[in-house]
DNA sequence: TTTCATACTAGACACTGTCAAGTATGAATA
DNA sequence: TATTCATACTTGACAGTGTCTAGTATGAAA
């Protein structure tokens, strides 16, 4: 793995740290190694990121800023497009999806920052949801469509993803395809 | 953690194992500390278990046998039971639902048990999708409605289980009947 | 010229999974 | 009865890890 060492130490470990994650997953990803490959001291990241929970916590909050970014983007295909950019957000940026959505890895309330960010996308989807079930549903509705909106796209995201979902549908046409068309059902039992 | 050692090595194992996985997640698995629980040598558990991957695969494949049963268990109240029993025994076999779902855990090809059980699970779910279509279904269709349904369990269950979302909806009236209108909504938009 | 924060380096510690080799025991076999 | 052999461990060592503590170089501010 090489890298621009041009670059200042805390975005080298970053790109580091999310590459590992994306190829080998969250938990394969060592700070010792990491340093090695940036070629500094074992303890050096350790400066930027204060323990391995810091790198997780940066990486989640850059996560879920991108999210936000991707969802904002997507914001005028309604539910069934911000459904759709959730799913091909995961697949396109695993490295940081599979740490964002990991608690154990980092517990988030002890990064005010990454909180934001994640409430930031969070309110995103639940806007849309609200806008779209229109004036008269109850906040329990809501709630409930948004919990429903959001299982579909972070399920059909994370088994694509880690789960044996592609393998077991293997012959459908396209992932792309199954993507839309989930998202499609997902919207299907919506009120319009 | 106390256990009943009178048990055979590998059940007490089995047994912290996914108490730990549980109560902790499968990250904190030590198995030198699941060793020293159980009174044992530091390497007694690899004997039966040949390496971590080991235990995990073990952990899967009596996880995925106790999920065939909750789906048949509820068989009978048709896609939308089997969604409910599927985010319902994630919640209440956490500890075994957290290692089937992480492929970096082990890789389960390497365990042809572990994928049978897998199989036999993901096959009641796409008898049942099959049933519930109809004769007339593609399969095509048939394979979109499977990933669209499983999406929406193991969406639910891993964000109750692990994500943010029993809090960001804190206020619904009940975890419990969140399940059963997310698994409603699921079945919504399919043909009756 | 001194003070001080920043960005590291260096060494040690406890802990981990894993490899290799040894031991006790009970059943099967000759 | 004596030997063989698989099972179920124990013991010791090794490299690798995150983290704690302490030290160092450097450039800006006072």
């Amino acid at each position: 793995m090489s890298v621009a060492t041009s670059d200042p130490l805390r975005r080298v470990v970053l790109d580091v740290a999310v590459a590992i994650s994306r190829d080998e997953g969250p938990d394969a990803i060592s700070l010792r190694k990491v340093a090695r490959d940036a070629g500094v001291s074992h303890q050096a990241p350790y400066h930027h990121f204060g323990d391995r929970a810091g790198i997780f916590a940066a990486i989640a909050e850059e996560g879920f800023s991108k999210l936000s970014a991707a969802l904002i983007a997507n914001h005028n295909d309604g539910i069934s497009g911000m459904c759709e950019a959730y799913v091909r957000f995961a697949l396109e940026h695993a490295g940081h999806f599979r740490v964002m959505m990991r608690n154990d890895l980092c517990d988030l309330q002890n990064y005010p920052s990454a909180v934001f960010q994640a409430d930031r996308a969070f309110n995103l989807l639940l806007e849309a949801v609200t806008s779209a079930l229109g004036n008269y549903a109850t906040d329990d509705d809501i709630k409930t469509h948004t919990a429903f909106i959001w299982s579909v796209g972070h399920g059909l995201a994370t088994l694509l993803l880690d789960g044996p979902l592609e393998k077991k549908l293997e012959g459908i046409a396209d992932v792309n395809v199954l993507i839309s068309r989930v998202a499609r059902l997902a919207t299907a039992s919506m009120p319009r």
